[in-house]
DNA sequence: CGGCGTCGTAAATCATAGTC
DNA sequence: AGACTATGATTTACGACGCC
């Protein structure tokens, strides 16, 4: 029991890679928020809902984006001006 | 006029969300040994004495302010398991 | 007031997945 | 296959705030 509980656990480092739409939901609040990237626990809630992933690994993305995104703004220019036009163009209708 | 120039710090994006104290403690792993012994006393009991935590701090090499910490650390960990895992197994 | 509690986070690091 | 990079998760260390 206590082998098999150990491995559950460990298995939470073998993680998979989060799906396109996950990913896009996230990068989409991410870059609409640049001034202040912090989702409330309501708002994580409703992103793990919709990225079907859970609260914890919400805030996990979140952390690791934030440092990486400040850690190199101009590698992440690209995507941020993708993002930036993709909810212009929402915005727009 | 070329202006390539990244951004680091002067236009819009707004990077204001800085953090960090120059004066904080750069992270240092800690071994094995000492994890293997924290995670033996936070067994024994979630919550330290002030005299187990200067023994303990002793025995491993660690300040008392890094073994309470460690100590809030893991109990918040726990509590996190608990929350993404609610039923046994 | 002082000290330890939780909560949320930064930053570094770990471990594996993904790519070339 | 192997080296290198991307990415999700975990580990130290605090700041903010709460309670006694």
């Amino acid at each position: 029991v206590m082998i098999l509980r150990s491995r559950f656990l460990d298995a939470r480092r073998k993680r998979r890679n989060f799906s396109k739409q996950a990913t896009e939901i996230l990068n989409e609040y991410f870059y609409s928020h640049l001034s202040n990237p912090y989702p409330s626990e309501e708002a994580k809630e409703e992103l793990a809902k919709k990225c079907a992933i859970t609260v914890s690994q919400v805030s996990n993305w979140f952390g690791n984006k934030r440092i990486r995104y400040k850690k190199n703004i101009g590698k992440f220019q690209e995507e941020a001006n993708l993002y930036a036009a993709k909810t212009a163009v929402t915005a727009a209708q | 006029p070329a202006e390539t120039k990244v951004d680091l710090d002067p236009n819009n994006p707004a990077s204001n969300w800085l953090h960090a104290k120059s004066t904080r403690k750069k992270r240092c792993p800690y071994t094995k040994h000492q994890t293997l012994e924290l995670e033996k006393e936070f067994l024994f009991n979630m919550y330290l004495s002030r005299d187990r935590r200067y023994e303990v701090a002793r025995l491993l090499n660690l300040t008392e302010r890094q073994v309470k910490i460690w100590f809030q650390n893991r109990r918040m960990k726990m509590k996190k398991c608990n929350k993404d895992r609610p039923k046994d197994i």
